[in-house]
DNA sequence: TTGTTTTACTAAATCGTTTTAGTACATTTG
DNA sequence: CAAATGTACTAAAACGATTTAGTAAAACAA
């Protein structure tokens, strides 16, 4: 009933050869180790008879590849970090390698406990989007010589490779395009958090509004509140509490969504004239009445400098640790259009 | 400059002892294999101290075990399975399990591809959503005692363990949920996929359309099509060529979002007492205007009961292969109100 | 003829674990 | 006091591949 499992040794017994002569043929090496073509042509059918597939346990051990890398995000499930998936997955698969997602919430520890698990050795790499504590275990990670590139957020004082895209300057263009569309009480929807892609984004806001000479006004969302409810409620506050804003930039993607929640539940906020720009694009915001202004990431580009990266890196291939910023597009629609107009 | 690896073999001849005796240590074994106290109590500190990791890589060719599961969907990026995977995510890891996500793109050739990328010996285990053409393969898998769990769509003469939603049933209900206010043309959007979760889905909905007198009218939508702009066309053409239409039932949730953004695009279709049903469920419908009536897919039940068969699989209890049917949720929201009301 | 090369293979070590089947000594039991 | 049992360990095989360092025979060169 049960098939007993083919193995090289197994190839070898039953032609009667040594296994060696099987792992050179199933390497290519037939040639460069004078297999003779009658041999080499035996294995291979053999080999196809029986469906052989080579145990990459085996192989991971006795290489020390494993031809698995894992890419560590916030959230696996939020759009932004699927749609990255995705696209890493088919370049990743097309390589030859598979991939581990991982979603660490942004929690140092679960960072920590996640890259302990792969072990620093079932693994060929890492694509990270670290959490704020993790830079000891990264630099750790580094120090071992394992490929490692960053996205999303970085570590200023730490030299390493990573992708991230223009934060600092698309708030300071998506802010500028709201003033230009005559808003000028501008509220920006953060997070409480010290990423940096968040701060750089509440920069770019900052220095649009100064060098605008208006005012800001910023609300600051607990992190650990920010899918629930209660962020929502702060939202709406904030929209009720300063009667003056006549606009929100959300400034990043679960943040837009209770915003938009929240204005929704405030049923005429978005009619009247309320403007609203958001960071990350998503499919819904241009079916959304009235569609919504979003800061786009170049999802695609984001992922081939990441695999380019990687795939140096597991090449050995040492180039200086590589900072690759990427420009964003505002995807301008309904939601952001000139205020007296609308 | 670069570390050597710390391996139980380093530990035992640092020691001078056994690697045996380490192992057991290891293993919590001490007790029962007699270590005393004292050598457990070293070998433990050094451990510690040399902060040790087992390589799993040897650990799973020894005991032919990788802690590896496999979840295969259609689309990793697509909403539903992000959001699911991030479930399975969870509950996996919680039991030192990892996961590998891969799309199959509803693609047999990939499937199969990928199902021998993975060489039958690197996973513990596969929770797929199946592809049309896959039956062999996971037959295959099936045969030769690898765990697998399906989900979302069947095959009807495999008996294999599998975690579905009451389609038809719910589909029905949908169904007569617009009938009931008082939609009389609907138009049924669907895929021309025999994907069976997509074909009981049909079925409900032409018994609901059947039991209440009415005539249906059905779209299907070329499959490789299904995300492109021709998608959105021939569902344009279907509501303009059929202006007796007065509602659309999407069946599933990428049909949905064309559809949507087909509808947007005839700016005054959804304001127009225009119907709309989807199937499954999105957190941007609670914000669309207006809001969209959809049906949820118990996401958390579907991980929890692919686990709770994947884990008892793994554990080799095996019971009869079990067919779970799930119940969804009829979120009624805006798009589906009372027709003369609106 | 002797020595060198080339051809066509193979034995055995290795990767880092787990596990079976020991051993040597001490203690208990009948 | 001999046999049985218990304690505290260890040697070595095994998992399935890759790879180094061979060997034996044939071919070629001097």
């Amino acid at each position: 009933m049960k098939k007993k499992q083919v193995s090289i040794k197994s190839i070898a017994t039953a032609l009667n050869i040594s296994v060696t002569t099987v792992s050179f043929v199933l390497n290519g090496k037939a040639e460069e180790k004078h297999i003779s073509k009658e041999m080499t042509q035996k294995v291979l059918d053999y080999v196809k008879k029986t469906n052989y597939r080579p145990n990459q346990i085996a192989q991971s051990l006795r290489t020390g590849k494993s031809k698995i890398l894992v890419f560590m995000v916030e959230d696996i499930s939020n759009n932004f970090f699927s749609k990255l998936a995705r696209i890493i997955e088919d370049m990743a698969y097309e390589k030859g390698y598979k991939v581990i997602f991982c979603s660490n919430e942004n929690d140092d520890n679960k960072s920590e406990e996640l890259i302990r698990l792969f072990n620093f050795r079932m693994v060929d790499g890492f694509i990270i989007v670290p959490s704020p504590g993790m830079q000891g275990v990264i630099e750790q990670l580094i120090e071992e010589n394992i490929p490692v590139v960053l996205l999303d957020r970085y570590f200023s004082d730490l030299n390493s490779n990573i992708v991230i895209v223009n934060n600092d300057e698309a708030a300071y263009n998506a802010t500028e395009h709201l003033i230009k569309n005559q808003y000028r009480k501008i509220g920006f929807i953060t997070t409480d958090t010290s990423q940096t892609q968040m701060l750089d984004r509440l920069n770019g806001y900052k220095r649009a509004i100064s060098d605008n000479g208006l005012v800001s006004s910023i609300l600051s969302i607990p992190y650990n509140e920010s899918s629930t409810q209660i962020s929502r409620d702060l939202i709406y506050s904030f929209v009720a509490d300063n009667p003056e804003l006549d606009s929100l930039f959300f400034s990043t993607n679960y943040l837009a969504l209770r915003g938009l929640e929240s204005l929704k539940s405030d049923c005429d906020a978005l009619k009247k004239n309320f403007g609203v720009v958001t960071f990350d694009d998503n499919e819904f915001f241009s079916i959304c009445n009235p569609t919504i202004t979003a800061v786009a990431q170049p999802l695609y580009e984001i992922g081939e400098e990441l695999m380019k990266i990687m795939l140096n890196l597991l090449k050995k291939i040492d180039d200086k640790p590589q900072k690759i910023i990427l420009n964003t597009e505002l995807k301008i629609r309904e939601s952001s259009k000139p205020k007296q107009l609308f």
